[in-house]
Order: structure tokens, then C-alpha cells, then sequence
DNA sequence: TGTTATTAATTGTTAAATAATGTATTGACA
DNA sequence: TGTCAATACATTATTTAACAATTAATAACA
């Protein structure tokens, strides 16, 4: 659907603000996708974000600051991210031996194994792109990049 | 900066990995920046949006549905803004006489003139678009319609 | 006109973003 | 080397937002 039409909206100001309003409105449809998807493996984007963190550490131990600096959204609360896995039992933490202000994060079997079941459906999540091909994937890639500067 | 070095990621599965995450991550940036910005006029982003729908329909009153349906994240709380915007008088709400279910919501002076205020600095919030020139802005918005296919 | 479906908005609940605080470690300097 | 300030790391508190469930009013129709 056109943005004009999504938002009903019939005009814009500039392109400047229609590409502000553009990239706003398209993170959001496509973040209610990714909510929609991990909702039926019972986390959250964010919490899947985190357990791939850690298994890119794995069998290592990440602390709360290495995620923190890892993860899409710096602001977020890592602690409570880690939290809440770890109520699921997918991650283990333990107070770091070398430095008691630091805790040793850590997937555990049942992470890893989840995350290996969502991969296997995640071609699905990634059909959104689709609607471009090859060369429109990359300049995307490239403007988005561009656009951050 | 480069995604790869942002999220200390050293590569991606796929191109399509790359954009999903990268359009995520790029309008975190952007949602981050914006909530700096309006933090100064005391509001936020969302009801920034609520209050220039509302200016669009002035001096006519608005139903919160109609809002709800105009708003970038169409998911959220329109009733919970318009109670925020109440409270500062930057809007008024009143019951509407045709349909009792209905409330009416109009932008006040003081909302208008906030209103203004912002427009007036406004520039400066897209200064996240210099970086890109007319065309480089006319393909990423072509390319996000497209994506949202 | 009574019953059900639909529409509108609010309230409740859960989760996430941001701010503030607490605690451990390091480093500077007497 | 003992003390204090500065820094680093994480947690807790608060605000805000996303989503679900509920309430209330109107419309539709037998």
C-alpha cells in the first residue's frame, strides 16, 4: 500500500519529510511482522536479538555491557532482556570470577535449541523482501547506510 | 557509521538478512534522534503526530478513531495520547452530540502555537536527510513503498 | 421491539525505553 | 599503602508504549 494511502494522508511537505515519515511507518509495519512471527516461539525481536548475541559468543560467556553494545537498540534494558530469558530457561547468568561486577551470560541447550527451530522458519520472515530484487536489495542497503551519515 | 561496525556484527547470512536488520537498526537511529528532539517542547514523536492530525482537521473536531487510523503505529493507544496532550491543554476532548460513543478532539490555541513553535526548528530534524541527495532520496522512498509490498 | 452484531472508546496488562541508583573496581595522590 | 574520587557495570524505578479485553452505544434485522 502507498504511504499517502496507509496514513491517509494526501501530500507532503517536502521528499525530506516523506522519507523521515516513510522509514518511521515502514519499521513499524515491518517490527508488528517480527512481533507477529516470535510470538509463536514465546519471545520477543528483542530477546531473540540477545539469544543471537549469545550464541555468536557461545560456549563463552557475554557480559551484560558486550550484548548491550551488540544489540539493534542501545537504549533498551539488557538486564531485564536477560531477565526474562532467563526466566524461560534459555539463558544461565553467574557472577564473573575475575570481576564481581560483571555476570557471565550464557545460552543454554534449550536457547540454542530454539534458535536453531526458528531458523529453520526463517525464510518466511525475511518474504518481505521479495518485492525486490537483488540489485534494490543492495542500493536499499546502501542508502540506508548513506542515510545514518 | 557502517552497520557491520554499529552492531559489531562481522557479516550477514543474506542481503535480505542485512536490509531487515539494517532498516530496523536505521530507524531506531531516527527514533532516537526524534525523541531528543521533541523532548524539548515536552512531547513525544506520537503525539507530535496526533497533534499535526488534528491541526489538519481543524477547526473541525476529530473522533479518536479517525486519529487512530491516520497514525503512523496504528497499533497504539490513541485514547492514552489525547489524555497525555489533555493534560498539558495542548488539546481539548468533549463528548459528541450525534453519537454518544464518539468523542470530539480539537487542537487548542495553545497546542497550534506549539505547533508553530516547532515547525520553526523543524529544519533541523531532517538534517538526517543531507546526507542524500534528490535523487539518493526520491529512490530510498520508491524503495520502501516497494519493500512494504 | 427485542435480540444480536457492530462500532467506538476506555481500561487493564504486559513489555520495553529511559532515568536514577547502587555497588565494585580502578587510579590518583597523600 | 590507605583513602577518596572517578569510572565501569549492572540493577531497580519510572515512564511510556503495545496489545488485549472490556464497556457502552448504535445499527441491523427478525
Amino acid at each position: 500500500m502507498k504511504l499517502e494511502d496507509a496514513i491517509k494522508q494526501t501530500s507532503f511537505k517536502s521528499e525530506d519529510e516523506r522519507l523521515i515519515i516513510n522509514l518511521i511507518y515502514t519499521s513499524s509495519c515491518i517490527a508488528s511482522e517480527q512481533n507477529r512471527f516470535f510470538k509463536q516461539f514465546g519471545i520477543s525481536p528483542q530477546q531473540y536479538n540477545v539469544l543471537r548475541i549469545l550464541r555468536g559468543q557461545y560456549p563463552n560467556p557475554a557480559s551484560v555491557s558486550l550484548i548491550q553494545e551488540r544489540m539493534l537498540d542501545k537504549m533498551s534494558n539488557a538486564s531485564r532482556l536477560i531477565e526474562k530469558l532467563k526466566l524461560k530457561i534459555l539463558v544461565k547468568r553467574s557472577e564473573c570470577s575475575k570481576d564481581r561486577r560483571q555476570v557471565d551470560v550464557i545460552i543454554t541447550e534449550e536457547g540454542l535449541a530454539l534458535l536453531a527451530e526458528i531458523d529453520l522458519e526463517n525464510i518466511e520472515m525475511h518474504k518481505a523482501c521479495k518485492a525486490l530484487n537483488t540489485i534494490e536489495k543492495e542500493s536499499l542497503n546502501i542508502l540506508l547506510d548513506k542515510l545514518r551519515n
